[in-house]
DNA sequence: GTCAAATATAGTTGATCAAATCTGGTTGGC
DNA sequence: GCCAACCAGATTTGATCAACTATATTTGAC
């Protein structure tokens, strides 16, 4: 079984489909038609949209409905920096006392990456680079930092989703990911450090050159699925 | 009327519950317990629940129920050093970019801190407190950053409750609040940082050692499920 | 003493009712 | 005759109640 009631499931569900596009930006989500698309009574999509307002994707407003979180360069910018200053702290802290657990954790996570990349499995692909990264931030000491990190990456997935990866820049990004749990691993604070910017600094860019060439051709518009 | 639904009004109920420790750590919600003692369906405890799990104050496991999160040393500890990292990068930031808006809100709310101390109505002046706090973090530039923040600062405010304040501390608290407001009114970065950090730094101290005293006098701590 | 089946308890979901919001048309004032 | 405010219908969310399902406990047999 993979989710253990409806409302998880229900989440997991939305949470998919707004990464994936098939709930726009700026539309609102109708709890009655989402209920009716997933075969469920409105009130485990409730509970799910509850779940999803909390991480900043569904905004929520009281007798009028939810909607589905708008996308922009500069929220994107925003989403960025501060992923850029959480992070590299969870990731410091991390090189520090980088155990064997947190090793396996994240080895595991990275060949799963790899392996689903090979098979063209987006979902899955998303989820193990999740569990990568968290993996690592998980072992940074602190049970708080890790949960104050959760909302901006899942924000930035949203935009990760959008841009088109070439096979030169999932080999890179390989790489990026290789260094950076192998400074982890040796105890090496700078370099885990220096290489968790570039990892997320190079994929930065891609991301928002992608936008505004996007943004060129469509003057006006939102984002396409 | 002061919350627009049921939900938030259970939600803001029971947060004033755990955090007076009418529910104590360690103890389990039931939901139609609740229900009844607040006048409603299992349904609006639920969403409150569901809120506050995702403020890290609760924690819910399926079919199982719901339960007031422990506190412990060790998470005081680590919510307090979260905090120094998270909020001393806001306070910063919003040093650099202070505006006129950021100092009247920031103003108000402090005024109304006093005020409120004065008055002594401990839930009023907690709230002006994160009021002062998060118009400051709000001028940081960065719309993530805050919200990044606000699970351990809510997590930080069921220690603080219980600790007592003399008045020769709340003196204090009242003019180390009004140093960070000056230095940030004066775009002066590095004084609001330090004064920032002290101001975190001696609370906590002040929370640890009535922690300790209060484990030294009660060895056995708290109660269990 | 251990394991399995039955029972009790509490959480979850579905169906229905009530309350709030938005839209369009109409009426009254200027 | 034009503009603004207001009222009624339709739509959608929010809350309640009842039925279902998963979990924990107890009892009885081996």
């Amino acid at each position: 079984m993979e989710h253990r009631t409806m409302s998880e499931a229900a989440a997991a569900h939305i949470h998919e489909m707004i990464i994936t596009g098939e709930l726009e930006p700026g539309q609102p989500i109708r709890l009655i038609d989402l209920a009716q698309r997933l075969g469920t009574s409105p009130m485990p999509i409730r509970e799910g949209l509850r779940k999803l307002e909390s991480l900043g994707i569904v905004e929520i407003i009281a007798h009028r409905g939810a909607w589905v979180r708008e996308l922009d360069l500069d929220d994107f910018r925003d989403t960025t920096a501060t992923r850029l200053t959480l992070e590299t702290i969870a990731v410091r802290q991390a090189a520090q006392r980088f155990d064997d657990v947190a090793a396996a954790a994240s080895r595991t996570a990275l060949d799963q990456l790899v392996a689903a990349v090979e098979a063209g499995d987006a979902v899955g692909a998303r989820a193990a680079h999740t569990e990568f990264h968290f993996a690592i931030y998980g072992a940074c000491g602190s049970r708080w930092l890790p949960r104050a990190i959760e909302p901006v990456w899942r924000n930035s997935e949203r935009y990760r989703f959008g841009t088109h990866f070439t096979a030169e820049h999932l080999e890179r990004t390989r790489r990026e990911h290789e260094r950076i749990l192998q400074a982890c691993i040796a105890h090496d604070e700078e370099t885990a450090a220096s290489a968790f910017t570039e990892h997320l600094t190079t994929a930065a860019e891609r991301i928002e050159s992608g936008m505004l060439a996007r943004q060129g051709r469509r003057p006006s518009g939102a984002s396409a699925p």
